[in-house]
DNA sequence: CTGAAAGCGCTTACAG
DNA sequence: CTGAAAGCGCTTACAG
């Protein structure tokens, strides 16, 4: 049989069954115009005799057109944030029909760099990227080279790529000033790894609504060191134990807001607790009246869109898209999981809508 | 200039930049014997200044070897259960370097079909599949032509290729015999889409463990029903005011436990509860002692186990791998959020270590 | 309406 | 140690 080396029939095999050239098969599989319906119809029941399936990779070869793939580059696709980005980035490219291959590479930035040489060989048109911190300057070669690059939930190194980030000093900002509203002078941050991007934003914003509020920034009450992912909870729980403990707190980053969570609640302390993006149903957790900074869909779609016009072929200098931060109120969410978990396209409405929502109760004590 | 169509550098470029025949300069990238050092220099210099990345589409073609591609095929990537599986296929995968493509049928037969086709016309070399409801007979012909076919999480329809899934059943009826045992004659179950294997399976369990303990089986208490999703919160408030309302209830299905809680907890009722898979941090959750049946890592890992034999070659019979549920217990698993997420490989020592842990505290009445 | 030729970017035999 | 030829499975011009 004329079957390729990997088992499968080629149009050659068809075109043969059917008695007609390469050129004609090709021309009736692929709806072209100029063929005889009844030579179509042959063409046609001999790819189906076969189970012809047409070699997409020896097309866009021949064809030299695009390969209508995006390679999606995250920390870790199990995470729940970057699954929330996945499932709306899948979502945005669904109907024009690229396909999604996806890598994590942990925040490692040799990983981020083998990871893009592999998806960049295997020519994806366009790479959505939440990087890795560290350098990425070695992205200018490929994108001179045409490859589109968007940077997502946080900027890239050393190239002048599109990015769609949100503004977490205001977030960090904000939540603290929420607290501080609400009568709260002892106010904590917690975040392990002030390398990330997010963590650091955070903590400036933080910082600066101390300063804005003429509240010492107490040193004691900011856990920012990446040593202490070894222990969380007993950092923690140290940071608990000072002589004049904080009455609410603010976790910056991943994980730390549920070890924040247990200690607090194995301490039987009242503390009044902002997190961001990684809590789940935070209306039906044990201490609900919590600040929830989300993201993941409108940061997803706002840079696919960026994505999709560049590959429509959009050229001009990179631009940077800084989307407001969203608060709720997961007391207020109860029952309403959507506003925790999709959040809407119209985010100014949504921040406006929800900025005026109350609250913390004030210190426990 | 030499350029491709795409902009890209070929090898043909190299080659000519370095002074060298084609064939050498393939030769010398691929670190193949036979090339003086000098020239090898030469060449991977050219390939440095031009900034050449090697077409791996050309090359597997050319080849004829196979494209280290592998396709998830899952119902929703943004889905926790989903992200975790994905997050260990990756993991299992990554030392092999086979590049992940992604997509989400949403439970979609139809669709699950394009995917497939898409998926096929790139040629994977594999297919990990979380099945769609329905016929996928289609498969068989993939299969034929040497795609490697694995399900995840629900069985095959109209193909038998390998499968791992969870004894579902046996998950339905421990977590009622667990009710039994402490107490409870009321209990309810909760599943929104009869359709889905897994929900049907634990419908069985229930109901088996409700016949071994010689307790009706009243059909008030069951909700199985798609309408329902239409306003499930009132559903499940009609079931609890039941006026021999249930003292445990069993969520079958992804969302079910959650809404369940909210009612639960909006009605003021003390009921004992057992999910499924989709709940985050239930440790920290208002009422903590839930039963908690988990296995995303487990199934992820020993499908692409699977599936990693068949590319090495492994033939013979489709292999159907059902393994044991695990049982977490929420309070049990307070501060050890690792007994919820990550379950050991080893399931079986898992399953006899955690099936004896205490349970429900019996009927709150 | 149909087809023979050349080529996409690479590799596999086969020679020297 | 190096190279010219043929081919992977498809498409793009170019002819009839």
């Amino acid at each position: 049989m004329g079957r390729t080396r990997t088992g499968r029939p080629t149009l050659a095999d068809v075109a043969a069954r059917a008695g007609v050239s390469l050129k004609t098969a090709s021309r009736a599989l692929n709806g072209e115009y100029g063929v005889a319906e009844e030579t179509a119809r042959r063409v046609r029941e001999a790819s189906r005799e076969l189970g012809f399936r047409p070699n997409h990779l020896a097309r866009s070869l021949a064809s030299g057109r695009p390969s209508a793939a995006v390679g999606l580059v995250v920390s870790s696709v199990s995470d729940h944030f970057m699954a929330a980005v996945t499932g709306t980035v899948e979502r945005v490219l669904g109907p024009r029909d690229l396909q999604l291959v996806t890598a994590s590479h942990g925040d490692d930035p040799d990983r981020q760099r083998r990871i893009v040489r592999t998806l960049v060989e295997r020519r994806v048109d366009a790479l959505l990227l939440v990087p890795a911190p560290g350098d990425a300057s070695y992205l200018a070669a490929e994108i001179e080279h045409g490859l589109v690059v968007v940077a997502l939930d946080r900027p890239l190194d050393g190239v002048d790529a599109d990015t769609v980030t949100v503004d977490n000093v205001a977030a960090g900002r904000t939540a603290v000033g929420r607290f501080v509203g609400a009568g709260h002078r002892r106010i904590a941050f917690l975040g392990w790894d002030p390398a990330l991007w997010t963590v650091a934003q955070r903590h400036v914003g933080y910082l600066e609504a101390l300063d804005a509020a003429r509240l010492p920034a107490d040193p004691d009450l900011v856990l920012l060191d990446y040593a202490l992912r070894d222990d969380p909870e007993a950092a923690v729980e140290a940071l608990l134990s000072h002589p004049d403990p904080p009455t609410a707190m603010l976790s910056a980053q991943h994980s730390a807001g549920r070890t924040a969570m247990r200690v607090i609640r194995r301490l039987g302390r009242r503390l009044d607790l902002a997190v961001y993006d990684d809590i789940h149903d935070p209306d039906l957790l044990v201490r609900p009246p919590f600040v929830l900074v989300s993201g993941a869909q409108r940061l997803g779609a706002a840079a696919t869109e960026l994505l999709l016009e560049r590959l429509d072929g959009a050229r001009g200098p990179a631009r940077h898209v800084v989307l407001p931060p969203v608060y709720v109120d997961a007391a207020a969410a109860d029952g309403h999981e959507q506003l925790v978990r999709h959040e809407p396209t119209d985010h100014h409405a949504v921040s406006a809508a929800r900025a005026v929502a109350p609250l913390a109760t004030g210190p426990a004590s």
